[in-house]
DNA sequence: GCCATGGCTAGTA
DNA sequence: GCCATGGCTAGTA
């Protein structure tokens, strides 16, 4: 941070934006779920995954912000700064279907984000 | 240097 | 389950 960045998400940053990425997963309907490739790629950071990753982590909001729709692209659950549990829980609440850690009818549960 | 990724492989059931 | 990779960020100079 220096005195032309007010903040990371200053306008001056040239990369991800937290603001644009929490924004995104509010589009995420409930029962459904986007992998973080999915967010970066929407976003037009197509190999920033895991810094998708990281600005969920910091987890702003968790009220308004669904976190817990956001999986690996190979179907795995992921993280959760309150659990993988807490994370289960709120999906399968939803109505998605898990086995273990494994999101059942991955691709048909996948929300599509507009291009 | 870290890591709430991703994708490929080995090894079990 | 392992490891290669990308991208962020803390912390030094």
């Amino acid at each position: 941070m220096n005195r032309h960045n007010i903040s990371s998400n200053s306008v001056f940053d040239t990369g991800l934006k937290d603001r644009d990425v929490y924004d995104l997963l509010t589009k995420i309907p409930p029962g459904k779920v986007a992998t973080y490739g999915d967010i970066a790629k929407a976003l037009g950071y197509p190999t920033s995954s895991r810094a998708v990753g990281k600005i969920l982590a910091k987890n702003p909001n968790p009220i308004v912000v669904p976190c817990h729709r956001v999986v690996k692209s190979n179907g795995h659950i992921g993280g959760y700064a309150y659990g993988e549990k807490r994370k289960k829980d709120l999906l399968e609440k939803e109505g998605l279907q898990l086995e273990n850690s494994l999101v059942k009818n991955f691709n048909e549960s996948r929300f599509e984000f507009a291009k």
